[in-house]
Order: structure tokens, then C-alpha cells, then sequence
RNA sequence: CGCGGGGUGGAGCAGCCUGGUAGCUCGUUGGGCUCAUAACCCAAAGGUCGUCGGUUCAAAUCCGGCCCCCGCAA
């Protein structure tokens, strides 16, 4: 059987990982890389490619940056390279009709959820936000519409209690790679009819934003927990102590109250609150139970330990965090 | 030259502005107390204050270069 020309789109790290499986597959030919353009990144502002390019250059593929994929120009080099489907994983741009139709029914995509559920762009931060006890990732047929494509395949994944962005993103690497490896090849054989998606189960995963990062301790334990969670891969949580900062890394919801055993019931339990000091944690109350502290991260210094930071930064049972 | 914050015994910090004896909370080692302990008491070891140069009678402290780290920003 001949190679499948295939035109690949896609940024961050998930995207090189597929990438590098369909290098891998003897079934595809990667004709094209699109990415987006190389950024100013890291404390120097430096331009500074994509992983995606980054792989592609080290592989020798034609790779292209436009700032929109949907001008005249770049959907000129798009049909150049005659490339029979295209994939895109995480790419950071949408697509428009235009390019959708040089490929029939033939632009995949791999979305980091279980469609429909949490369409957009941050599907692994807010599932871990919703608290949800299972995800995956899908292959869906790209339509103009959002996310909103009929489904090839999924795999499923039980998000553990523990996981944060990080690791929930790095579980679903293998996942996507395989989804492209087995589903996508069904589906261009057309051994596989694809499912149109439930329409009363969409939600949508909205782009995150730079306040939900401060933490409100009136919240219950669980949601600033998951909260933590979702947003570890980005600018994470934190809270104010004093006039200052603190970022708060690793932690864990405190089932009981956690100052009974003290005889000290006589804490008023104030939102923010410390209401126990430990030798490697403390534990601050919440709108409902309190979130135990294990890791944190105070400005200018690198993240540190609880019982490292108390050497430093003293801190006082009874002491209010905002 | 994108903006800002740091680098002080093994760990986390103070001291720097207003140059002049190396400080705090721990850890480590030895001793003591205790039925016992990660608790308590006593003692000790351990630092060319990131690095190179400058100013000065004298620099952790003031000035300049370089290295490394962190946040913002993407």
C-alpha cells in the first residue's frame, strides 16, 4: 500500500509527541509541518521555535509558520504539497472553511477530551478543574465549528486524585499517538463511521485566565485543590501573605477540621486561616474543610518545601492568608 | 539591550539603604535529661558572604563587568 501523504498542524509538546509517531508509521508520509511562529519566550524574550519545529527541523520536513493558516498565501502552499489528509493536534489557530475543504472530509483532529465534553482550548485544565474523575482524548473530523466534529475514537483515562496538569498531559501523549496510529487509519480505509456528538452533553473548556490563579479561601477545600491542579501546567495558584505573594504547588484536602486534637477548638475557623503548623505542612481553612500545605513557592525564590519555607518564613497558628 | 526580584556555614532566611566583631530558625556532631522521643537543656564543628575587578584605612554592605536562579510576559 502506498504512503498516505499527510500534512501535520501543530504547537506545544502533545503535537510533537504525535508527530513523532507518525514518523514513526510506516503508513504516513509526513509531507508538511505547519506550526505557529516562533515566539519570544523565556526571561531573555528570545525567539524561540515551537516543539513541533523544533522536531520537524531535527527531521529534515518542510516546516511553515503563518500567523493565520487562512490567508491566500498559506492555503497556496497548502494545496502545493497535494498531501491527502491532514492532522492537527493543539495547533493554536482555527482553521477556516477554505482550508477545511482542500481536504474532503479529511482533516483530523486530536482534542485532549472526551468530546463533547470541554470543546476549546484548555480541555486538560478544565477537567481537572470540574474535578472530573475521568477524561481522554478523541479524534474528531474538523469542521468549522469549534470542536464540534463527528468522533473516529476515543481513549479513556481515570484522572487520579493526585494528578495535576502536568502529569494528566503527559499520561494522554501515548493515548493520542495511538488514536492516530490505529483509529485514523481505520477511518481512511473506511472501516469506521464517525459519531456525531451529543449535543446535550457540550460544555465548553474557556481559555484560562490570569485571575483565576489567586486563590479564594472561602471556596471549599476541593475546588482550590483542583484548582491547583488544573493550573499547574500554566501560571498556577496563589495566595497573599501579607503584602507578598505565595504560590502554593502541592497541598491536599484535610478531611477533619484539623485543630480538634489540639484542644484548641477555640479558632474562629476564618476562611484563610492557619489553623495547624506542622514540621513539613500546615493547614489553612477553607469555606468548607481546610486544604493541607506541602510545597510552596515564595517571590524571587525557587518552589521550596513546607518545612524548608517555615525556617525562613516563620508561621503562626492563627495567621491569616488572603 | 522587554520589566522586576534573588545568590550569606549542609537547608530556609536576616544583615546591605545609614561600610567597621557572621546573626536567626533548623540540620549535623558530642554531652545531659527522660520509661521514651522527631520533645527539652548544654556544648561544638562548619561560611574566601556567586564570581572578577574598582573605591576605601576598612566592603556581605558602595560602584562596574560576568555566571547561575526566580517571577512577569509569551
Amino acid at each position: 500500500m502506498s504512503l498516505i501523504r499527510t500534512l501535520f498542524l501543530g504547537t506545544p509538546d502533545i503535537a510533537r509527541y504525535c508527530l513523532e509517531s507518525l514518523l514513526e508509521d510506516e503508513h504516513f508520509s509526513v509531507v508538511g509541518v505547519i506550526t505557529q511562529p516562533d515566539r519570544p519566550a523565556g526571561r531573555k524574550m528570545k525567539l524561540t521555535p515551537s516543539p513541533v519545529k523544533e522536531l520537524a527541523l531535527k527531521k529534515g520536513l518542510e516546516v511553515h509558520s503563518f500567523d493565520s493558516v487562512n490567508t491566500p498565501e498559506a492555503l497556496a502552499q497548502v494545496a502545493s504539497w497535494r498531501a491527502e489528509v491532514a492532522v492537527v493536534v493543539a495547533f493554536g489557530q482555527i482553521v477556516s472553511q477554505k482550508f477545511l475543504d482542500l481536504f474532503p472530509h479529511k482533516v483530523v483532529n486530536v482534542h485532549a477530551s472526551l468530546l463533547p465534553r470541554w470543546r476549546g482550548a484548555a480541555p486538560i485544565q478544565r477537567a481537572l478543574m470540574a474535578g472530573d474523575k475521568e477524561t481522554g482524548v478523541c479524534l474528531q473530523v474538523m469542521v468549522k465549528e469549534l470542536d464540534a466534529g463527528d468522533v473516529l475514537g476515543s481513549r479513556t483515562l481515570v484522572i487520579k486524585e493526585d494528578w495535576d496538569a502536568l502529569e494528566l498531559h503527559e499520561q494522554m501523549k501515548p493515548l493520542a499517538a495511538d488514536l492516530l496510529k490505529v483509529e485514523l487509519m481505520d477511518y481512511l480505509r473506511g472501516n469506521l463511521v464517525a459519531v456525531p456528538q451529543n449535543p446535550t452533553q457540550i460544555t465548553y473548556a474557556h481559555k484560562l485566565s490570569k485571575s483565576e490563579s489567586a486563590i479564594d479561601w472561602t471556596l471549599p477545600a476541593r475546588q482550590i485543590f483542583n484548582r491547583m491542579r488544573g493550573l499547574a501546567l500554566g501560571p498556577g495558584v496563589h495566595c497573599q501573605r501579607g503584602d507578598k505573594p505565595l504560590k502554593i504547588l502541592r497541598a491536599q484536602v484535610e478531611v477533619k477540621d484539623g485543630n480538634q486534637s489540639r484542644g484548641s477548638a477555640a479558632f474562629p475557623q476564618q476562611p484563610g486561616q492557619v489553623l495547624k503548623v506542622d514540621k513539613d505542612s500546615f493547614v489553612v481553612a477553607c469555606g468548607e474543610q481546610a486544604l493541607r500545605v506541602f510545597e510552596v513557592q515564595p517571590p524571587s525564590r525557587p518552589r521550596m518545601a513546607v518545612g524548608e519555607y517555615l525556617k525562613g518564613y516563620p508561621l503562626a497558628e492563627g495567621e491569616v492568608l488572603q
